[in-house]
RNA sequence: GGAGGGGUGCCGGAGUGGCCAAUCGGAGCAGACUGUAAAUCUGCCGCCCUCAGGGCUUCGCAGGUUCGAAUCCUGCCCCCUCCA
């Protein structure tokens, strides 16, 4: 593929304006768009986290978007750095993966990397490749390029440094194996959130050392999460993941704070900015937000499964959330008798998770059999009956006192 | 090598002899309300017993003191900080 100039003019600004937050150096940047060679856009991971939330695609939307004006994304496997920890979490150790978990890992993120990224313009590298050859002397070399002046700039080893927390002597070494991967694949641009920003200016520093032209840092914006105060994150249980099931997508789109609706519709769907700033129009007025976050759930499912999974994802939630119905499909749960034990009856089919569980819940009103509240424990149910617990539990009697003794 | 701080329920974090199954916040669950699985309000949030009550097992691990311990003592394991 081949770079289209006139492409190139008319594509720019929505790739360096929407969905970023900043870009070093934004005049080289652009210089080395319009020069019309293909670039080299570098991205890494660290396959100890393997899953991809909505966070991270920003960033690889991006790239979706070099791609498609030419460009070559080079995936890096942080197979080395995943042993170190990046400084930026709060945890120092991690345990060492073995080569095994590694592998799988890997392969788990690339699965969802390439539902945004296109594989046939990727190419992937794992830093084993470099530095499973790497040599004391190496690492002296490296190492000897930086001092801890610099390595104190960045804020969050300054921040721990004059606290008097410990910064383990690995962490220093973490932006300086990302560092060189960069002169390694020869990388034109690195790309990431705004969190990365020290690591790739690193490298930067590290290219123009060593003779290579200095890449460009290419910074998005990070994504609040499904909580609406944090950046979304999977240890914080606020994310959702690129690779869940169509139903729990939508819903948890649905369940982001109305005001973060924007701010998704922006970063990660390709809605024209006309589009979006009806919307905005739209919001400030009489308009539902329910509805421009269903429009906005449609979207992200369509893209990341497809648009017969958006709408029956919609479906599925006007039917259970909106109306209350039963889903489709539900579990069976096996009774000893048409008179049973309801707390035993919910606990052995693992609707909750204890008899004290099951008894809370009846109190709290929050059981019902084919539309009845239950009051005491006891409630006659039939081949078929329907139970409910709370809004989303669901599962249907079958009267079977072999299976139900085995349960 | 020396000095000191700490290990509590999913997480954070109170509690220093009985009123502690353990304050509080977050998460989670439920109910109400609603145009949404938003927001808001209320309740629940160790396990078991048909339960306005009762029983059992919890506060790093193992013992001990005591009528009684998360709280005191002894030993052990682990984490952290400062000085060297």
């Amino acid at each position: 593929m081949t770079i289209d100039r006139a492409l190139i003019e008319r594509d720019v600004s929505r790739l360096l304006k929407r969905g970023v937050a900043e870009i070093i150096v934004e005049e080289e940047m652009l210089e080395l768009l319009r020069s019309g060679r293909k670039l080299r856009l570098k991205e890494g991971f660290d396959p100890s986290f393997p899953d991809i939330h909505l966070g991270h695609m920003v960033a690889l939307r991006k790239l979706r978007q070099f791609q498609e004006m030419g460009h070559q994304v080079v995936l890096i496997v942080g197979d080395w750095t995943a042993q170190i920890g990046d400084p930026s979490g709060v945890s120092v150790t991690r345990p060492m993966l073995t080569a095994e978990q590694v592998r799988s890992n890997a392969e788990t993120y690339m699965q969802q990397f390439f539902k945004v990224v296109d594989r046939g313009m990727t190419e992937v590298r794992w830093q084993s490749e470099w530095y499973g050859k790497f040599t004391l002397a190496d690492v002296i070399q490296l190492t000897s390029k930086f001092t801890v002046a610099q390595m104190l700039a960045r804020e969050d080893f300054s921040a721990r440094y004059s606290a008097g927390r410990p910064i383990a002597i690995t962490e220093l070494l973490y932006p300086l194996l990302q560092a060189y991967d960069s002169v390694v694949v020869k990388s034109d641009v690195e790309f990431g959130g705004t969190d990365q920003k020290f690591n790739f200016l690193l490298g930067r520093e590290l290219q123009t050392m060593l003779g290579q032209r200095p890449q460009q840092c290419f910074m998005t914006p990070l994504l609040v999460g499904t909580d609406g105060k944090h950046k979304m994150s999977k240890s914080l249980g606020n994310y959702i993941g690129v690779a869940e099931p169509p139903d729990v997508m939508y819903g948890k789109v649905m369940s982001i704070p109305d005001e973060l609706v924007m701010q998704y519709f922006e970063l990660v769907t390709d809605l024209p900015e006309e589009e979006l700033e009806e919307f905005r129009q739209q919001l400030a007025g009489e308009a539902n937000p329910m509805n421009m976050k269903k429009r906005l759930a449609r979207e992200i499912v369509a893209q990341l499964h497809s648009k017969a999974d958006a709408v029956e994802a919609e479906a599925h939630f006007a039917r259970v959330v909106q109306r209350g119905e039963a889903p489709a499909d539900i579990p069976v749960a096996y009774a000893p008798s048409d008179t049973p034990d309801i707390r035993r009856l919910l606990k052995s089919c693992g609707m909750v998770g204890s008899i004290s569980e099951a008894v809370r819940l009846i109190n709290q009103g929050a059981v019902e059999i084919d539309g009845q509240k239950v009051i005491g424990y006891q409630l006659p149910v039939k081949e078929g009956s329907i139970v409910r617990v709370g809004k989303l539990r669901w599962c249907r009697v079958k009267i079977d006192p072999e299976k139900a003794e085995k349960a």
